[in-house]
DNA sequence: GCCGCTTATTGATCATGATCAAATGCCCGC
DNA sequence: GCGGGCATTTGATCATGATCAATAAGCGGC
């Protein structure tokens, strides 16, 4: 039993076996060419809540996927105020942001034990020529990530602060459900700390937005365990809260 | 003469006569490379304003550079309300947001009279094999748009009325300066209502932060007229207004 | 030039979220 | 179990920006 245990973590070393295989960077090649970027991979770094994997400044080695856990990028302003503008779960990509001049734009560090598999930049360059859909399927997922930066464009401009709180606590959940975990209750790796900064808000907003949507019935929040009680209401709450009729009629 | 400026226009019509070329799909090709890419992209497309280049739903034929004007990229949420997610300035690729599923998830219009040049993306898949570069150059700009994705969550969380205008106009000021386009005295095509969106503010608040930098001596403003009076104020207001100490100091 | 439309500005009031302050609860080491 | 430190919650007050309302300033059409 212990032996079968340990040959299926071995199979989910390698990216033919892994679970996130149909989202990261396996999707959509052959199994000759997945044979060929397993070689590539370093694969199951293991990284330990708040260990930073890189920092702002930093020359770039790699592009970085999530298999398992969690991690939270950002800056840190010229004034010292630090800004969370991304996070990070499994099978999405990140550390593409360093691509334009090979230095890390921002610092990522783990929310929670984590593990990790790099794609060296020089070897993606290598073999970009000759595997090109690898480097479609990793334009496609600097796609997602464009989009995502879209999604905090939406979640930031012109939302109160339970619009905010709610609209996270939804896409959190579908992501997590995209990637087959479990979406309806969970540990939030995120601390209100950083989800505050995330959202743009205060520590105590954000308190009182969980309050207010616990109130509601919506969800129930003991620290980071979260359960999400009534999925649809929370949607209501996240969307269709105000109808500006300015920006509704707009062509 | 005039059959001079003629043939200087023809030069420009060109990749390697570009005065964009510096910043746009050129840059790290080499001259006959240039020449190839010269035959695939679609050049000098005219775009009056307010014209849509394409809408969210689109299914994405390329992607596009600006050559002369500007544009914005917005959505339409479920509830009908309209977020600009995006201003682009000539030498700035985009529709790459299209790259995860070919269809585009933003609508882009005309903020002027524009010029665009386009890719298809049919060409771009062909080619990336056989041109490295190209396709580099294009996760370039991919990663330089991911990068101002951050910007923008950095200019909207947790920002004043004032701050976030003034952070605005000079990250504009300094992309027309990167771009050659007159930095210090232009006519900004955004109008006051997309401006206010972009930046998740009312119109009235925006007028009020305008107005306040004007009164402060900073910039002269009429209409969409902009006069940028002392800029290094204007970024001191932009950025160091705040020093939340429990941000400050946060390793 | 004049009229009507759209865009921008200014004013007054109100609601939301920031800020200041305190209390509570939880985790960890001893 | 106890005590200290940290994260979180709750409360009270205040400032900022949203909202409502009205005016002013271009701009195009005739």
């Amino acid at each position: 039993m212990t032996s079968k245990l340990i040959q299926l973590d071995e199979v989910r070393r390698i990216c033919s076996g892994c679970n996130m295989r149909q989202l990261c960077l396996p999707a959509g090649l052959q199994p000759g060419e997945i044979n060929e970027l397993d070689q590539l991979v370093q694969k199951r770094r293991r990284i330990k809540t708040d260990e930073y994997l890189f920092r702002a400044g930093d020359v770039a080695q790699a592009i970085y996927a999530v298999r398992v856990g969690s991690f939270k990028s950002f800056r840190l302003r010229e004034d010292g105020v630090w800004q969370i503008v991304g996070i990070h779960l499994p099978g999405e990509l990140f550390g593409l942001d360093a691509l334009a001049d090979r230095c890390h734009q921002v610092s990522v560090q783990a929310l929670e034990t984590s593990n990790v598999c790099a794609l060296p930049l020089a070897d993606l360059e290598a073999v970009s020529a000759r595997m090109p859909s690898l480097s479609k399927q990793v334009m496609r997922m600097t796609s997602r990530e464009l989009n995502s930066g879209h999604d905090n464009h939406e979640l930031l401009a012109r939302r109160s602060a339970q619009e905010r709180v709610a609209l996270f606590l939804c896409r959190y959940a579908d992501r997590r459900r995209n990637c087959g975990l479990q979406a309806d209750s969970f540990d939030m790796a995120i601390s209100r700390q950083d989800l505050s900064n995330y959202l743009g808000l205060q520590l105590e907003t954000v308190s009182r937005a969980f309050r207010q949507l616990k109130d509601l019935g919506c969800i129930t929040a003991n620290r980071s365990l979260l359960e999400i009680k009534d999925l649809s209401s929370l949607r209501d709450i996240a969307g269709f809260c105000d109808n500006t009729p300015d920006y509704a009629y707009h062509q």
